[in-house]
DNA sequence: TTAATTTTGTTTAGCATTAAACTATATTTG
DNA sequence: CAAATATAGTTTAATGCTAAACAAAATTAA
């Protein structure tokens, strides 16, 4: 056994700052490859807003879609009116609770994500055939793991 | 054996599109947890070129770096402002191109750049206590083999 | 009930980023 | 060599983000 007085495993820091860099990276370069095919005026993250609504339908709040996507008030707000203004989601005050806002799709939002996962499917498509998609699977459990640690654990700054 | 005609497999689509899901939202949770943590003036990115340096030392040109962190020329070169207002790298000249510039950290830089490190011990202490970390470093070799071959893939946009 | 607190959404200012145009210097081609 | 092309870095405009201040409405406490 090692001891176990002094500092705490620098090993396991270490790690975590290579996981969060690897991961920082691929992100970059997965937005980077990604954002020249998306239609133009739809910019990621008003992909994402409809890929949820297209995924679960209904309707929700602002600060709702904020906390899903791990983003200030401010920044979903800014998304939500580009969204509005291209018609692709429709904005009505709550009846119930007058500062909230209830947030759905439109028919002509679903057409747009449509057409935007068609322009992503040949990018998907390409690199599904080059990589070990097993391995990737199998990493995806600890990755949802370390999202929901992460989830947990934070401080709630804006929202 | 399933079939292999019509179109490709979807599974697999759906399974990197989740991937880089989870890993966008990794990212953002985990930028939103560390950002804080920074010392006045230090910025993520400031950071990320004063740790390049500190493992590697030497000198690097700015297009080395921004293709080092997947940033176009024109971010990597108002992080080295930034940087150099601060006195944490030197910029000067190549004598042996005078299109190039050579871009080494100052012992400021690198005062600077402990300083930071000692400020994010505790989170990452903290979360290395609570997470399972082997299964986090059995993820590490895939997720450093689809960053391998994002970068080999993309399309050197800006550089 | 009234006052204090919390919650929701917006706005503003500032920063980091991309994309594109630009300048200057090197390299390659004819 | 001269012209065309490629490379390095900067600048500008636009986007999306955070942080902080704000206004309006709901909830909680006294």
């Amino acid at each position: 056994m090692t001891e176990k007085k002094a500092s705490p495993p620098t090993d396991h820091q270490l790690l975590l700052f290579s996981l969060f860099t690897e991961i920082g990276i691929i992100q970059q370069l997965s937005s980077n490859a990604v954002r020249p095919l998306l239609p133009k005026g739809m910019s990621m993250a008003q992909y994402g807003v409809l890929n949820h609504f297209a995924r679960r339908g209904g309707t929700e709040t602002p600060a709702q879609l904020a906390s899903a996507f791990q983003v200030t008030k401010g920044a979903m707000t800014h998304t939500l009116q580009r969204l509005e203004a291209q018609h692709f989601v429709k904005i009505k005050p709550d009846p119930a609770d007058a500062r909230r806002k209830l947030v759905s799709v439109t028919p002509k939002g679903l057409t747009a994500h449509a057409k935007t996962g068609r322009a992503l499917v040949p990018y998907f498509t390409e690199i599904a055939t080059k990589l070990d998609i097993p391995a990737l699977l199998a990493a995806l459990p600890a990755l949802r793991a370390l999202r929901a640690y992460l989830d947990d654990a934070r401080d709630i700054a804006d929202s």
